[in-house]
DNA sequence: CTACAATTTAAAGTGCGCTTTAAGTCAAGG
DNA sequence: CCTTGACTTAAAGCGCACTTTAAATTGTAG
C-alpha cells in the first residue's frame, strides 16, 4: 500500500511536492517509509493533507496545526483537540472582522471626504490623536 | 521651523525613528533638510506620519500609499487620489470579511463536530474534494 | 576632557508559508 | 550507454513592514 511517490500525493492533493516536504520537516507529517531514499506514500495521507488544508482554512498556523496533531495525548479525539484551540482562534478571527469593518468604514469616508489637502482632511481630523 | 530632530518627530507621531528612515527610503517622505548630516523637520512632518498611518489603517500598503502621495498630479486633490484608489481597496476588504466569516463558520462547524478520527470528521467531509 | 545620548549608514534579520536553486542520485526508455 | 524525468538535500529567496546591528559621528552634560 505504500507505494505511492511524492508528486503523485502532491498531485492528488492539489499542492507542490515542497509545501509536503516543508509539513514534514515542521512535522507535520512524520518521516515516511523510503525506497532508495525516496518517500513513498499510501494514500492515508491525503486525508493528513486534506486536515491540514482545511485547519488553514479555518485561520491556524503551521505550528498551531502541528499543536492540533501533535500536541495532545494519542487517545484525544479530533473534536477535542479542535474544541481546545478553536475559542482562542475564534476570538482572532472576530477580531480580524472588527479591523476590516473598521478599514471599510475609513476607506467610505474617504470618499465622502471632499478635501484638498491633507490639513483639512476628515480622515485625519476624526482620527484619534495621540495625546489631548 | 526646521528645528525637531528626529527622535522628537519619532516621540511625537508614536512611531520609531527607524520607520520614519523607511518611509523616507521608499520616498513616501521627501528627504529633509539636514544639520551636520541630521535630519531635521518641522511639524508639518506629523500631519503627513498621520497620513501614512490612517492610510495603513484603510488597508493600504506602504507602496500604494506612495502611489497615494506622489502618483498623481501635484494639483490632484486629496480626496480624488483617494477615490481613485479606494474602490478596488474596498472590494479586497470585502473579500478579507467574507473569508474571516468563512474562516469563523468552519470553527464553529468543527466545534459542533464530535468525530475521534479525521476519517470521520464532518469538516473533511464538508470540505470540498478536490474533484469527483 | 570624558561620558553618554542621539544620530548616521548599509546590510542583515524577523515571521510566515512556502518556492526556488544548486548539485547530486537513481530507474526506466531508446 | 545516455538521456530524461522524478526524486534527494541544504540553503537561500520572496513579500511586507519594519527592526536590529555594527561602526562611526555628533551633541550635550558634568
Amino acid at each position: 500500500m505504500e507505494n505511492l511517490e511524492i508528486g503523485e500525493i502532491a498531485g492528488r492533493a492539489g499542492i507542490r511536492t515542497s509545501a509536503i516536504r516543508y509539513y514534514e520537516q515542521l512535522g507535520l507529517l512524520k518521516e515516511t517509509t523510503r525506497v532508495n531514499g525516496r518517500r513513498r506514500y499510501s494514500a492515508d495521507i491525503l486525508i493528513q493533507l486534506e486536515s491540514i488544508q482545511v485547519a488553514q482554512q479555518a485561520g491556524f498556523t503551521l505550528g498551531e496545526i502541528g499543536t492540533l496533531f501533535s500536541g495532545f495525548r494519542e487517545d484525544t479525539p479530533v473534536s477535542a483537540r479542535w474544541r481546545a484551540m478553536a475559542d482562542r482562534k475564534i476570538a482572532e478571527v472576530d477580531g480580524l472582522i472588527a479591523k476590516a469593518h473598521r478599514m471599510k468604514q475609513l476607506l467610505q469616508l474617504g470618499l465622502e471626504c471632499g478635501c484638498v489637502e491633507l490639513k483639512d482632511c476628515r480622515l485625519l481630523l476624526g482620527a484619534e490623536p495621540k495625546h489631548g
